[in-house]
DNA sequence: GCGCTTGTTGTCAT
DNA sequence: AATGACAACAAGCG
């Protein structure tokens, strides 16, 4: 499901109506969520408050009153829904906090791919998930000095590249074909055959295209859905993205899908010439 | 019904 | 160190 701006949408739905709550109690029906020991988890993290959530990169941050910060990453398909309707509630929510308000925070996630884990706050740097995360977009950490080297270093096709969140985080599969079809650049490319003008051009759209997609509150192409049960609409702005066989937006020639790094890949033939 | 696809990441072998 | 294959899982599509 999500990638940066779609995460973010979730932290700021789950800010405006979960911040402040307490948990008042917590079931996990699938236990493979948690990463680590799940009556732990249920122990350390029932009677708490949540403070604050966060983001980094794809990675929500629910932080606790007690030191603590849940790490939840939705992989493909997680979502939180919070309602006080059991209907709410079916086979694929794998994890359900009850809150003083009568609500629940409901996780669903139908391929079971995303994971929880309870972190010490203060040390949260120091997590194995966290620490290995590039720059991100929209981030002052986000400038020429730091991506160029990080690119640069890898002879991979500049899509995997770009999807190795260690190099730089939060664009995913829908935002990188975006991304390359704005700079004009081959998904294929090697990386380290980009100029400073193509690093200047990934760093300016990589930007461009968080924004709009937080704008238009994420991209829903098949299944996302924010916390309040709603889709975003960045599709309708999508220029390569799941556009295979209809015309380019610049040129109108038909936008084709290949297979790079194992991804579905779509791009221009005509706009986006390897290097 | 089978095979292939899907907004991700972590691990393993080379 | 970098790279590629594969794994986790369920459902929809032709």
């Amino acid at each position: 499901m999500p990638e940066m701006p779609e995460v973010e949408i979730v932290k700021r739905g789950l800010i405006s109506q979960i911040k402040g709550r307490k948990i008042t109690n917590v079931e996990v029906r699938y236990q493979n969520l948690i990463t680590g020991d799940v009556p732990q988890f249920i122990d350390i993290v029932t009677g708490t408050t949540i403070e604050d959530i966060g983001r980094r990169a794809k990675f929500l941050l629910i932080h606790l009153d007690n030191g603590y910060t849940i790490i939840s990453h939705l992989r493909m398909e997680g979502k939180y829904r919070v309602s006080a309707d059991p209907a709410m509630i079916d086979k694929h929510s794998h994890a359900i906090f009850t809150l003083d308000n009568g609500q629940k925070l409901i996780y669903n996630d139908v391929r079971k791919f995303g994971r929880m884990q309870l972190w010490k706050t203060a040390d949260l740097a120091n997590n194995k998930s966290i620490a290995k995360l590039g720059p991100e977009p929209l981030s002052d950490a986000f400038t020429f000095d730091a991506v160029k080297p990080r690119i640069m270093r890898h002879r991979k096709d500049i899509k995997t590249v770009l999807l190795d969140q260690s190099v730089m985080s939060g664009l995913g599969n829908i935002y990188v074909d975006e991304v390359l079809w704005n700079a004009k650049l081959h998904p294929e490319t090697p990386a380290n055959h980009l100029n400073d003008d193509d690093i200047r051009n990934i760093i300016k759209y990589s930007n461009e295209e968080m924004t709009m997609g937080i704008d238009a509150g994420g991209s829903t192409v098949r299944s996302y859905l924010d916390s309040t049960g709603h889709a975003g609409h960045m599709q309708d702005f999508l220029h390569a993205y799941d556009r295979e066989g209809t015309p380019c937006d610049r040129c109108g020639t038909e936008i084709e899908k290949i297979k790079v790094g194992g991804r579905g890949t779509h791009f221009c033939p005509h706009c986006q010439v390897v290097k």
